[in-house]
DNA sequence: CCGGACAGTTGATCTGGATCAAATCGCAGG
DNA sequence: CCTGCGATTTGATCCAGATCAACTGTCCGG
């Protein structure tokens, strides 16, 4: 995957990761070669099914986990069930709260994903050893800060089918190659997660994608399956 | 002013700048007593109003700010014109993104307010030195992740009456001494800014006012200012 | 091949907040 | 004290998106 190799080599030597017969940038690229192998030691590969927990809200974990395939949601729920999702995370992205054990959000796989686990208190010590460790977190914590806000804005000022056109073009970005004019994609999230995402109901996330389909910005080939004619006419459609 | 206090001791030696005559907790807190004494050389202490720019969207800074007094609002607006606050920072808060010019958003001062201005290149280069700074700024970038987050979940999922009652909490959480049964604070922001920032309008800012005053959870003694006779009955409106 | 359980779509209606339109307040300047 | 202007409140109406209710796949186990 592009983003992978590119977040690699920008931090420095792409090694791979003993347990996971791979480099995964956040946490690995900031490693010598002698913390690898004890990392490599330590940690485990693991699959996911979609929908399982590898987070809980307001839990402790004593793990900390890095995305090697499929995407995780980040989700916030209320009491009386209300729900949010705060987040998308792709490989090779690192999930957990550094020094932290209490969480305030969930984590659960959203389609079937593979993780690489780590324990929490063996990376918190390569963190407080490795300042290109920090360095690296500390970018991907910013990053996350960034898209945040950037959702924030359409949480609070989009309209629905604004909201859907953005989520459409997040996931496209973050997608598997492409053709320059025209993009394909699997959508990582039921309607109902797409809903939570936006702030909307699953009927109207239905709605906003017909909607979509007859003005010709996007063709649904299945009910997982997307594809964008052209990119520049879904970005029109957020307005921004 | 409590957070200040208790941020600085909690990151080491409570030294004062010099250009301050204070003790800025996030970035000072983490210096060594010839890196405050550089620091207090390069720095300027700036009395902004109101209103005023401190970081312009989509603009180059050559400088980073740290919140003395005041307080300071973000904001991300649409080639359109709609807007969105996207986040508050109170002192003893740092204004700026390490290593990137280039920044998504505004930074206006939301009341009258001191900053502390710093060099970036001065800054990212004690950053690079001590890991203690990093650290620092490691952790706001982190408490500030979490704010962002909260809020998605109340733009996204709680009504009108709701967000009103979070932005009050989340005010009365930062504001001055109080006591123990009932807080009164002055609004850092105007009802316009409520509005950005719960992504509603004016009016309906106005009217879930009225309509707390009339159900008893707050007195407005006037415009900008506010009394919560009870904390609890106000967290019970946000219902989480 | 059938039935039942979900996930998604589509339609009809309702409503919370937006929008449009006046008041009113508060205050700075003359 | 009066005047004007921007900020706020309040009222009347509208409408985007929620809610309620069928209906349509689609897939899986028998």
């Amino acid at each position: 995957m592009d983003v992978a190799r590119s977040k690699v080599s920008e931090a420095g030597t792409p090694v791979a990761c003993r347990s996971c017969q791979a480099r995964h940038g956040v946490v690995c690229g900031a490693l010598s070669s002698s913390q690898l192998r004890e990392l490599g030691r330590h940690s485990l590969r693991r699959k996911v099914d979609a929908g399982s927990e590898i987070v809980a809200q307001a839990s402790e974990s004593s793990f900390y986990s890095n995305i090697m395939r499929g995407v995780v949601k980040l989700c916030k729920v209320m009491p009386d069930g209300r729900q949010q999702i705060v987040g998308l995370q792709f490989a090779p992205d690192f999930v957990g709260r550094p020094f932290v054990r209490e969480s305030t959000l969930s984590a659960e796989a959203a389609t079937d994903a593979e993780i690489c686990v780590v324990p929490r208190n063996l990376l918190d010590r390569m963190i407080s050893e490795t300042r290109e460790l920090q360095r690296s977190l500390h970018d991907q914590a910013l990053k996350e800060l960034d898209a945040a806000r950037e959702w924030m804005l359409t949480l609070g000022r989009r309209t629905a089918e604004e909201k859907v056109a953005s989520l459409l073009h997040l996931i496209a970005t973050h997608a598997e190659p492409q053709t320059a004019t025209s993009t394909a994609f699997d959508l990582p999230l039921s309607r109902a997660d797409i809903a939570d995402f936006l702030g909307l109901t699953i009927e109207t996330v239905s709605r906003q994608l017909t909607r979509l389909r007859k003005e010709g910005v996007i063709r649904i080939e299945n009910i997982r399956h997307i594809v964008v004619p052209g990119m520049d006419e879904l970005e029109k459609k957020i307005s921004a």
